[in-house]
Order: C-alpha cells, then structure tokens, then sequence
RNA sequence: GGCCCCAUCGUCUAGCGGCCUAGGACACCGGGUUUUCAACCCGGCAACACGGGUUCGAUUCCCGUUGGGGUCACCA
C-alpha cells in the first residue's frame, strides 16, 4: 500500500492535517507499504514559501517520517507541484484533444455570493455549461496562451458512485455536477487535476483525507477515467470540530501543532490524542505509543462522526505521557521547548535540567517549570512580591511568618547547603517550635519566590543556593515587600 | 436551498439482537494524601435524540422526524 500526506503551504501545520498524515503513516507502516509527502502549491495566492520547512518540521516532531517525497527523493519527482507544470498541461492537452475539455472565460465568481442566492432555488447552481462550445482549436489557442482562460473539463452527465473505506459506497448525482476548472488562467493546474495525475504518476493506493472531500470526490474519479487511471481505494475522515461544534480554527485558540510544541506539550502526547481522533483500538485502551499505533491501526475502526477537539483531555494526555517518558527523553524535549520560548531558565546545563525535571515531577506540560521556578534564575532584586500572598503569609497570624522567618533567617546561615542537611533542620526546627510544616515552609517560599507556589522548599533552597537564598530572606525582612 | 454524511454520558468513545441494572477515559462533584501549586489515591454524578416498525427480544436492523456536519471556487 502507498499512502500520501498532501499539505498546501499556507502556514504551519493544523491539528487536523497532522491527523490525516498520521492515519496515512500509520496505514503505510502497519501494512509495509509507503508513506509519501508531496507539496500542494498550486495556489500563488494564498502561497506561504516559509510554510513548506515549517510544515516538514512540524511532522517530524511529532515522529511522522516520510519514505518518499521531498526531501527524500524517489522515482516520480518531483513532488512539488509548481514544478510538474508541464505534466499538469500535458494532461490538458491530452483531454481536449479527446474533446473533454473546453476552454472558458467566465469570470469567478465570489465563493460565498452563489449560496445565498441559491435560496428557495432546486438543485445546485453556479457554472452553467455554455450552448455552444468553444472549438477544439479555440480551446488549444487558448491553452498555448493566446488568450487567459481556464480550462474546464466537460463532465459526462452520470452519477458516479464512489467506495470508501469509512462510509462505504457514496453516490453523487449527475445533477449535483458540473463542468470544472481543471487548470486555471495563469497556467496552474487545480487541486482536482493535479491531485488525480501525481497520485497516478506516484504510484499511491490509498487516499486517506478529511470528510470534506467525500462529496466531491465525483470530479477525481471522472477525471481518471477519462485518463485511464486508476482507481485508488478511498478512505475519508471524520472532521475535527471544536467545542462548540463549529469547524476548528484558528479562532479556538492555536489549533497548530507547532503552537503546541511551542506550549510545552510532548508529541507522544499530541500524537496519541489525534489519533483517537476518529479511530480508537476497541476495548477501554487509549495509551499508545508510536509503535502501538502503528500495530493496532486498522482503516476499519475508523468512525464516522465527527469528533470535538478537547483540550482538557489532551492535557490529562500530555501530564500522563510526562510522567511515563524516561529522563533522557523528558531532557530532550524541554530542551526543545526552551529554545522555542523566552525564559529565566538557562538551557545550557543539562544537569540543572534534570534537577528542574525531577523536582518538577507532575507537571503538565513543560511551561509549568518556568512557571514554578524562573523566579529562582532572576535577579535576587527582580522579583515581585504578590501582595495576597504576603500578608496571608508573613503578616497574619501569630507567630507572624515574619516573625518565623527572622529566626530562619539566624539558622539558615550556619546550615550545611545540601538537601538532607537542610531537610533534617527543617524537621528538628519544626518540632522545636511545635509549628507545622506550613508555617516554616510557606514564609521561606514568599520570601525567596515572592509567592505560594514552588516545588518543595527543600527543593527550592538547593536549587537557589545559600548566597541567595539569604539575599532574598533579608530582602524580604527589609519589609521591601510592597 | 439542492445533494451527501452523521447521531451512546458535557467531551473522546466501547457496544457489531439477548453478556447492558449500557463499560472505559477526560472534565465535574465529594473524600484522602500533602509545606504551596500540580501530581497522586478512593468514591460519586452522568448517555442509548424522538416516533414508528421488524423480532420472543432492540442501544444494536429498517423507515420517518428532529438535530448536527460537509459540499455546491480559476482554495485545497
């Protein structure tokens, strides 16, 4: 089986795309087939040059490789269509000689102006084949750039039954049809023909892609009869909504992969929760690796509903996929994230990373580390004092946290700078008072944070250091708190 | 609007005529653990859209209704 993943560079890669790449992967993986990755750029206008390396990237961080395609050259290249320009019009030429295709110069029309206007209207509206139909030799004229005009394919009048794996058969009606653009004015073949002529050419088997393409799937399979194609087995994909039910989008929030990684999520993570996306393995298995995946895919425990993107559940994904990856792994991938984000955090010492990651344990996503812990790289000056947190803390009570913190303060400048020594003090200081463990940690952890919230004091002190650790204490006892 | 597709807890879903007093996960609620936040542990709430059939028996099969989605570009 040859699989293919076909994104049109206009910017980073969705979460949806990243499904129907992953499903294809996982289909040519399981079944020892190929999985190539060829570049849509037909589309001058909404062309985005920077997307395509952007979109490469995105798939390999998530672990989805390509055996053929670009960057990995094979038989049928190349795969970026803005350069098989002349294989597109070769085709053409090939269907008007036939007399199936003709030449028009019909302006386009708005997409969205001919539905309203469809109003209380029967059957579909839009292009209307003219009566009386340009030449074979107007239309080769025009081919070979004597005129700008697109070229349309002249659809056959007969309703075309499509099989899909996922939906089973689907039939479109002759009166739902009409004459397409096969290739624009400015020379550029469409998504229909350029799509059925590489897939050809390429050798693929499957197409797996989003649902939306199902009803017009009509026009792919006239044109590779009328070529003498193919035919390639079909399998569609439930759309990916958002919350509310509506169509995912940008407007929900960064729906990119790239946002992700950049957000702190691990791709293991994201990987497994787009995959039950619309398939699941039966049972009450859902953690699954890339390995797993690709043993217990099947094509046919794809649903067919379409399915709401939770971010809450990718959360619980990605905190749980956090706490099963093994160090070296975890070092790997907050490394990565802080090279995508701006933070206290010096991302030099991978053994200062390790510590941050273990005394971090439970985290949710990588942006929680900065969250807990920058304050402990700025400045012992540059760091603010949360005003609630103060006087819950120092000012309240009695004894007050100050007033704790001025006799830890005394202690805490004779103590051997190691975890169990400081461990230890911490638990005699405790008893010796009779305080809990609340009202000795939490003023230590406003006074050097500045807030509540720090992974374990003990913790939190080694990591900062004796010199700052007092710095920040009398800082704090200064009553610069405000 | 035409055509096409879909329909189990709030969400992702298991279920392919009796195993269902409908299972799991996330979220939520309650409790526990705890030096903070998070994590973690235990318990709980919560669904077969509706109406007809078919059948000894329907969440499962058929039809209709309703609801939702997609599509109808010189975008892919």
């Amino acid at each position: 089986m040859k699989t293919r993943f076909a994104p049109s560079p206009t910017g980073h890669l969705h979460v949806g795309g990243a499904r129907t790449a992953l499903y294809n992967y996982l289909l040519a993986r399981k079944t020892g087939g190929t999985f190539l990755l060829r570049i849509e750029d037909t589309d001058r206008g909404r062309h985005v040059e920077e997307a395509v390396p952007m979109i490469l990237a995105d798939l390999k961080w998530l672990g989805i490789e390509w055996d053929e395609g670009i960057e990995a050259p094979g038989q049928a290249g190349p795969y970026r269509q803005s350069q098989r320009l002349p294989i597109y019009t070769g085709y053409v030429r090939q269907l008007i000689e036939a007399g199936l295709a003709y030449c028009s110069a019909e302006v386009a029309a708005e997409p969205d102006a001919a539905v309203p206007a469809a109003e209380g209207a029967k059957g579909p509206m839009g292009f209307r084949r003219p009566a009386q139909l340009p030449t074979k030799e107007q239309t080769l004229a025009a081919l070979d750039g004597a005129a700008p005009a697109a070229i349309r394919f002249l659809c056959p009048g007969k309703d075309v039954t499509i099989h899909d794996e996922v939906f089973g058969d689907v039939c479109i009606p002759a009166d739902q049809q009409e004459d397409f653009v096969i290739l624009k004015s400015d020379g550029f073949p469409t998504y229909n023909l350029a799509n059925v002529v590489d897939d050809e050419l390429m050798g693929v088997t499957m197409i797996c892609r989003g649902q939306e393409f199902l009803g017009q799937s009509w026009r792919q399979a006239l044109l590779r009869e009328a070529l003498g194609f193919r035919t390639p087995l079909y399998a569609h994909l439930p759309l990916i909504m958002d919350m509310q039910g509506r169509k995912l989008s940008k407007r929900d929030g960064d729906v990119d992969v790239h946002s992700f990684r950049k957000a702190g999520y691990l791709p293991e993570a994201l990987v497994n929760f787009i995959a039950l996306l619309g398939w699941n393995p039966g049972g009450e298995r859902e953690r699954m690796s890339m390995k797993e995946l690709v043993e217990l895919f099947s094509p046919d425990r794809i649903g067919k509903s379409n399915a709401k993107f939770d971010r809450e559940k990718l959360l619980a994904f990605n905190t749980d996929a956090g706490a099963c990856a093994d160090e070296d792994r975890l070092l790997v991938c907050f490394r990565d994230y802080l090279s995508l984000n701006e933070t206290p955090i010096p991302g030099g010492d991978a053994g200062l990373l390790r510590r941050l990651l273990r005394i971090n344990k439970g985290f949710r996503t990588f942006a929680d580390i900065p969250a807990r812990c920058g304050v402990l790289f700025k400045a012992d000056t540059d760091y603010a004092f949360d005003e609630k947190a103060v006087v819950k803390v120092l000012v309240k009570g009695e004894p007050t946290g100050y007033a704790v913190l001025a006799e830890i303060r005394g202690e805490l400048a004779g103590l051997a700078w190691e975890a169990p020594a400081i461990e230890s003090w911490v638990e005699k200081f405790c008893a010796a008072r009779s305080l809990g463990m609340g009202k000795v940690a939490q003023p230590i952890r406003v006074a050097v944070t500045g807030n509540t919230v720090s992974p374990a004091i003990v913790d939190t002190l080694v990591l900062l250091g004796r010199e700052k650790t007092l710095a920040r204490i009398d800082r704090c006892l200064a009553g610069k708190t405000v």
